[in-house]
RNA sequence: GUGGAUGUAGCUCAGCUGGUUAGAGCACUGGUUUGUGGUACCAGGGGUCGUGGGUUCGAGCCCCAUCUUCCACCCCA
């Protein structure tokens, strides 16, 4: 290998293809963010790492992405920090910027710092990418795309049903079936930590139960066990390992299960808001299913909770997400503005829907015409017809070098062009094109008004 | 951050217990066809075997380090 030319973990190039695929998933979103009323807005690549750091966990600060000061940044460094190495304050002390982690937070960063200049409820949507110090594995990345809408200003449930439809509304349009929109809610499961007297262990409460379908009940059992939730409460809730039947069934588990908490019980009644609202309005394509056991990292969710999987027969994580959180915007000093918000992981989509065979032939297409170079005289008679046909939108070429002929045909064959336009010496005589179709072979003859109508046909 | 696998031509991969000049298919270039691609036939170019050390008379193969990609965990889209 000549050349060591690469590029970083977890990041990648997009070929023409690829970025044509990609911009089929963009645009199929946002044109659904924008039939639902969301309006566009995009923040800096990297924000101040005082705006990021804090707010995803522990977990999520080691996998922010932060960015060296400029200049002598080691002048400025306390001493004594710097000789005892250590890291995380040392870290703090040089990197004053940081990459985005995710849309989120910086867009409540937004709304505090333009609080004045929005009419609420603000509804917005925005397609950026986002980066995280992950280490890669298959529909995982370093830098990926991440299309996110959300409302912030308002409480009424009315959202939630409105993000599950576009949800619904999305994967219809990209044919993609068999997803399901699983929902849960966080007073449910403050309710259960409740009920069991667990509550100052939701977290672990939750991160426990949220493995289920991963490690099972036992191993659920068993890592509530290690962080010192006892016996008698995980016997107390057990009935919610084996939930399998549809949402009312679940629901009326729920309701005797957490009778005595007051908080279980507002939940439940949002769940089933959502549901009732949704019977009369139904999903097209996806399944709404209720999941007691979705928790999700993100502790900034207070209400509905969202994930979405991928059809059962494809290998891949969740490919969005979601929820409710009423103080969001709390952190930078805005207080009781309650949010509601999705995501689509674009490049998880993606995956899936290459897997599943289920990108359009027409996102491949490219030119529809090549014009033969035969020289410099043919070449301007060529170029009087392209630039009628792109007038009219019909994308057409020339091949720029008079080059062999077989070369030029084989060109037009490795790029999939439909058509191939022939105007020599003969053509030019008698003002025609001859135009080769080179899926069929067949070719004739045509002024330029005819060789309109046929390509565009 | 933890554990495991992987790396040979542009791509997918062969390469025996370490032994001459490292192979195949596809792709590429040229020709059979100087106004006709996709098929066929013929010829050709292209690899310091991920990188850096080490063991050995001798390393693609063994050892160490490092990087890449992939998988599991953690976490997550």
């Amino acid at each position: 290998m000549a050349s060591q030319a690469s590029i970083p973990k977890g990041t990648r190039d997009f070929s023409p293809i690829e970025v044509s695929k990609r911009n089929y998933i963009i645009s199929t979103i946002q044109q659904h963010f924008k039939d639902f009323g969301f309006q566009p807005i995009e923040t800096p690549t990297f924000e101040n790492s005082d705006t990021l750091m804090g707010k995803y966990g522990d977990e999520g600060d080691r996998l922010i992405f932060k960015i060296l000061n400029s200049g002598d940044f080691l002048k400025k460094v306390d001493t004594a920090v710097y000789e005892k190495k250590d890291s995380l304050r040392l870290s703090s002390s040089i990197t004053e910027k940081a990459l985005k982690y995710d849309l989120t937070v910086p867009f409540a960063r937004y709304v505090v710092q333009h609080q004045n200049d929005i009419d609420f409820p603000f509804k917005r949507y925005q397609i950026q990418n986002v980066f995280r110090a992950d280490r890669p594995q298959k529909g995982r990345f370093r830098e990926f795309t991440q299309c996110d809408a959300d409302v912030i200003g308002s409480d009424s449930l009315w959202q939630e049903v409105e993000f599950i439809q576009l949800y619904d509304a999305v994967f219809t349009s990209l044919n993609l079936k068999g997803v399901s929109i699983k929902i849960n809610n966080r007073k449910i499961l403050s309710g259960l930590a409740e009920v069991i007297g667990e509550s100052d262990k939701l977290i672990d409460f939750t991160v426990a139960l949220d493995k289920l379908d991963k490690i099972g009940e036992e191993g659920v059992k068993k890592e509530m066990l290690e962080k010192g939730i006892s016996e008698s409460a995980i016997e107390n809730i057990k009935p919610i390992f084996n939930l399998k039947d549809d949402f009312e069934t679940k629901i009326n588990l729920l309701k005797s299960l957490l009778s005595h908490s007051k908080i279980g019980q507002k939940g439940i009644e949002e769940l089933e808001f959502i549901q009732k609202a949704l019977q009369e309005l139904p999903l097209k394509t996806a399944k709404l299913d209720l999941d007691v056991t979705l928790a999700r990292g993100l502790n900034y969710y207070t209400g509905a909770i969202f994930e979405i999987s991928a059809p059962p027969n494809v290998k891949m994580g969740s490919i969005g997400g979601g929820g409710r959180y009423d103080d969001l915007t709390g952190i930078f000093g805005l207080k009781n503005m309650s949010g509601v918000g999705i995501s689509f992981g674009l490049d998880r989509i993606y995956l899936v829907l290459e897997e599943l065979n289920l990108f359009p032939k027409t996102v491949e297409e490219t030119t529809k015409l090549l014009f033969i170079n035969f020289g410099d005289e043919e070449a301007l008679y060529a170029l009087k017809a392209i630039q009628a046909l792109r007038k009219n939108h019909i994308a057409a070429e020339l091949y720029p070098d008079a080059a062999k002929m077989k070369k030029q045909m084989s060109y037009a064959d490795k790029r999939s062009i439909p058509y191939v336009v022939l105007a020599g010496g003969r053509e030019m005589q008698n003002q025609v094109y001859n135009l080769k179709n080179m899926a069929t072979g067949e070719q004739s003859n045509c002024n330029l008004e005819k060789l309109m109508i046929h390509v565009s046909g």
